[in-house]
DNA sequence: GTTCTCACA
DNA sequence: TGTGAGAA
């Protein structure tokens, strides 16, 4: 599995997505809705957010908290025009699945450990996420 | 119990 | 942006 496919598997529910930005559901949602992010959704219509869709958060997080609207932070982080339908690398967590897998919080340190090295062994780190917001997630 | 959408004092 | 209603 690549890193592309990896940082693009819809994992997330709202609830956890929160936490991992100290962003309120509301505030997601808001975000959403002017295309700054674009989630999964789940045939119940709830949102799947991705590593990718958790970073650009925590990049928004740091305009809106330098001051920026968000009409300013389109420009800053470039939203596709039309890119609010696009399919996004999916993740089936449908009927099929009878109980949706809860994600625990070992679960979850596990899978942000491994990305996070993943990107600590490539310098070239594309999109890194913040030293600062970094520390966050290994209380 | 959690998340969704919609509406508003 | 917050919050509450009503549904899923």
């Amino acid at each position: 599995m690549n890193d592309e496919i990896r940082r693009n598997l819809a994992l997330f529910p709202i609830g956890i997505v929160q936490k991992l930005t100290d962003l309120s559901a509301r505030q997601i949602r808001y975000y959403e809705q002017h295309g700054l992010i674009r989630p999964a959704r789940t045939e119940g219509k709830q949102r799947l957010f991705s590593f990718n869709d958790v970073e650009r958060l925590l990049e928004i997080k740091r305009y809106i908290d330098q001051g920026l609207n968000i009409a300013g932070i389109k420009k800053m982080v470039g939203v596709a025009p039309e890119a609010s339908q696009l399919p996004e690398a999916d993740v089936k967590i449908g009927p099929e699945r009878k109980e949706r897998k809860e994600l625990t919080e070992q679960e979850l340190h596990d899978l942000l450990k491994k990305e996070i090295i993943t990107r600590a062994s490539r310098p070239g780190l594309p999109n890194s996420l913040i030293q600062g917001e970094l520390s966050r997630f290994f209380h």
